[in-house]
DNA sequence: GACGTTATTGTAAAAACTTGCAATAAGGAG
DNA sequence: CTCCTTATTGCAAGTTTTTACAATAACGTC
């Protein structure tokens, strides 16, 4: 659970706090790697400390998010779920199956920078995912 | 609230039925021409039909975003919106002020057809919210 | 028009998520 | 190391969303 602590000085230099409710939820999210529902991280995090809350749960990762430590995506049912941030990614889920994949974030670039000059808008950047039908179920 | 039956024969044509219900939503949806919260089109449809329940409002809602007479959208709270399905298009949220503009489908066109042939996915053709700041708010 | 099939609804209860507030504890200052 | 400020947590209660299942009603068929 070491690693976790290597964001403190990000955090602090912010003005906020590490704590070890911070840690366990980082650490869950480092050590998954995948799409975790608010409820898997409680879960989860929970064994490395007892005394977790799931409130504490959804403002933590609410917190992250913001912070850039976590991102947000939505699952395929439409719920809210979270990785740890990494390389820049994109989803594409199969309607069918529910199976994904990952796309490079610089498939999006130019449409980014396109929609920005059109619109007026700037730092688009969001992270989003697609649906799509994948090649098993095409059959 | 005529307008709504004439969705019928498509449901019928694919074994649904038209209700009361679906009728009364499909009416608000219709009128109101904005992102709906489940919430919002229950306060609204209720004042058509009484009788009208949370469950089935939630329900309708995702079974008429499945069959295409509506169109789901996240909002800048992160939550699930509706509104009714008409000319494809897409949306940027501003991230300070939560303003919003409606971007062409066919800026996205060329990147789906991008996706399709990486991924080997197809039929991708999701509705996408962006976020970024607008002018105003880029000050 | 009446009948039967079965999609759809309401009910009731559970699960998921949010909020306000008092108590706690992280971490800078002395 | 101790004190102080205030970010953060847990608690408790609220709101929103989902689920299971029996009752209802749409609509094709006779």
């Amino acid at each position: 659970m070491s690693c976790a602590a290597d964001y403190a000085p990000q955090l602090r230099a912010r003005g906020f706090r590490m704590t070890p409710q911070r840690m366990a939820i980082l650490h869950v999210l480092r050590h998954s790697g995948a799409h975790l529902s608010p409820a898997d991280v409680y879960k989860q995090a929970r064994r490395e400390l007892p005394g977790l809350t799931e409130p504490t749960v959804y403002r933590t990762l609410e917190f992250l998010a913001e912070n850039g430590l976590a991102r947000p995506a939505y699952s395929g049912s439409g719920h809210l779920t979270y990785e740890i941030a990494g390389d820049d990614h994109h989803h594409v889920i199969c309607r069918v199956c529910g199976s994904e994949i990952e796309v490079e974030h610089t498939m999006l670039e130019s449409l980014y920078r396109k929609l920005e000059t059109a619109s007026g808008y700037r730092s688009i950047d969001s992270h989003v995912t697609f649906f799509g039908i994948c090649p098993k179920c095409q059959k």
